[in-house]
DNA sequence: ATTCCGAAACGGTACGTTTCGTATTCGATG
DNA sequence: CATCGAATACGAAACGTACCGTTTCGGAAT
């Protein structure tokens, strides 16, 4: 809720149309100095390092102005990044989902090498902590991309290409996570190759065929 | 560095024997309220609204006395929880190190869901920000687990349970990523059932017999 | 009349530091 | 063995700083 901040005062939406309100409009051109001066504090300080005084400077703008429309730095921080940070890494149309899969795998993890890695990564963090940083990274930020990608999952399991009975959930999570983690914690590289690598695991498995056989059936039977 | 603080002044460590050295020794009593206070505190509100200053009142202990011995919160927080966290899942060794694994994966899991688990995540997040506590729950939680788990990943290698070239660090992070993710997330519930799917999935892989097939030779080759 | 923006000031919290008095140990001296 | 001084530790209090989030006021735009 009040990560959607940012509106709904001086002008209100009634049933899609807008409707002007009174008194003076909402100034897009401080807004806008506002978003700009929180994603460069964003990218030079970190989040932890970020300040509503700072970002008020910058931006020429005033602390009151900043609390009328978020309630704290991690509303603003996010609003601010979720609003440049659009489609960023779309999903392909190939003939088969799992070559989507993975291209997509491999768009994200440049993402995360990139520019706004950094920024998503004290997000993540963050949202550790804050409940409605968590609530709008998750709705905004991470549902939004698993939605595409459930239907991508979906999709490779009508098509045959996924085992009957897997769930999707699961499988977006052990594809995902560990580019996450490598940002997160940043003990290995990003590198294009790790994503890859991580969908060769977990499409393929990496058990060899004695050891998948053995598995499959922990008794002991023969056959 | 100073992660690994709370010591080497009042005793120094030369060549391994302790030197008594002058001056009033340090009150091991203190440091024991101090962590005490610490681990409740953090369990209570988290590591976001832990303060030191509530630390020193709890502990009974002096502001003075806290910042003599850690640099801040963040440095105290990770001494004191690493202090208490000790083995905590160890690895069995049964006949199959994939087992191992797994089993290993499923009690890693119950401590991340468990009392511990709001602490990890704090933790982890924290080190995100602050350099010193990414530092040491790398080389005081993460990595003494990594190189466990390694240890066994290799057996596997050696075994003939893991196709040969299988890298063990993407194999770990394949495999524990997706508990720390939700972890994290919250997106999802802490199930043991999770660590055994994500373990499945990564063994045995997801994709059906023919996606398989296909994937492996990616040209058009019919055989 | 209503709503917005900016400037300034405010009380509050926690930070990290300094100062001071006191307590406890060691080494040296007698 | 007893005592003294140096060295180190602990606690209490106070300090200046940074940033928080809020209030008040004056002016601007519809």
């Amino acid at each position: 809720m009040s990560a959607a901040a940012g509106a709904e005062r001086a002008e209100g939406l009634v049933e899609g149309r807008s409707v002007a309100r009174r008194g003076r409009p909402r100034s897009e051109e401080v807004r806008a100095r506002i978003f700009q001066a929180t994603i460069e504090l964003l990218e030079e300080r970190g989040f932890k390092e970020l300040t509503i005084e700072a970002i008020a400077e910058r931006a020429g703008a005033s602390k009151v102005t900043l609390y009328r429309w978020w309630p704290g730095k991690a509303a603003l921080a996010t609003d601010a990044f979720l609003g440049v940070a659009g489609p960023l890494a779309p999903f392909g149309h190939t003939d088969s989902a799992l070559v989507d899969l993975r291209e997509q795998m491999v768009s994200q993890m440049r993402v995360l090498a990139g520019r706004w890695g950094k920024i998503i990564a004290g997000l993540i963090a963050e949202s550790v902590f804050d409940p409605e940083v968590r609530e709008a990274m998750r709705t905004r930020w991470l549902e939004p991309r698993r939605a595409e990608g459930r239907k991508v999952v979906e999709r490779a399991l009508v098509d045959g290409e996924l085992r009957a009975g897997t769930d999707p959930e699961v499988v977006l999570d052990a594809l995902y996570a560990p580019l996450y983690w490598r940002l997160l914690l940043g003990h290995a590289p990003l590198h294009a190759a790790f994503a890859r690598q991580v969908w060769s695991a977990a499409l393929l498995g990496i058990a060899t065929d004695a050891a998948r056989a053995r598995l499959e059936r922990p008794a002991k039977a023969k056959r």
